[in-house]
DNA sequence: CTCCGGATTCGT
DNA sequence: CGAATCCGGAGT
């Protein structure tokens, strides 16, 4: 099936980039997961910076482990983490192999084919059926990826805050690295 | 091997 | 505000 003239996928030079030039950039955009023939798309709505080993709020400040080897891989990969006993969290890993960066998908607006909730990370994967399947998965696939959202899509007002639950971080969890599209009512906290 | 705590969410 | 619920990472 020919993608849709008002849809492109992200190319790898996209997340080749600062992060949170990258984050900045994500909102607006939509993320398109396709399972058993069905096309799940989401707007992004908010997301959070993750900057690398010295960011104290990054999983990678523990190192290169099992854990956080997707984070120091390539851009344009997905990095999914489990947490809590139940959630999954779904990033995009950003900047060049070996730069521990990435990105965290907070809110979705539903587009297509998008059931229950999108408004926090864990809730963003329930709805979109991402998991541990999709650890590591290249976003230049077919089957997950980003979009830019077309010519129709509106302009944006990005809001910074300080981001969420990450108080263990020191200095770092006052840093504003969360963006949200402001006035959005699928933001988990505006 | 054991122990700890989490980039969350939900119910009280 | 505390429980749910499991696994990676750190320490013994």
């Amino acid at each position: 099936m020919a993608p849709r003239a008002t849809t492109r996928k992200l190319p790898r030079s996209f997340y080749d980039r600062d992060t949170v030039v990258v984050a900045q950039e994500l909102l607006g955009k939509h993320l398109v997961h396709v399972v058993g023939g069905v096309e799940r798309v989401g707007r992004i709505v908010e997301v959070e910076a993750y900057l690398g080993p010295h960011d104290l709020a990054a999983h990678s400040a523990k190192g290169l482990t099992e854990r956080t080897r997707v984070m120091f891989g390539p851009p344009g990969h997905a990095y999914l983490y489990f947490v809590y006993g139940m959630h999954w969290c779904m990033n995009v890993v950003t900047q060049a192999e070996g730069v521990a960066s990435a990105v965290l998908l907070r809110a979705l607006e539903p587009v297509r084919n998008v059931h229950g909730r999108t408004q926090g990370p864990a809730l963003l994967c329930k709805a979109m059926d991402l998991d541990r399947r999709c650890n590591g998965h290249d976003l230049l696939s077919d089957d997950l990826y980003v979009a830019s959202a077309g010519r129709e899509a509106p302009p944006i007002r990005v809001a910074r805050r300080p981001r969420i639950g990450v108080d263990y971080a020191g200095h770092w969890a006052r840093r504003l690295l969360r963006f949200y599209i402001r006035g959005n009512a699928y933001v988990s906290r505006p």
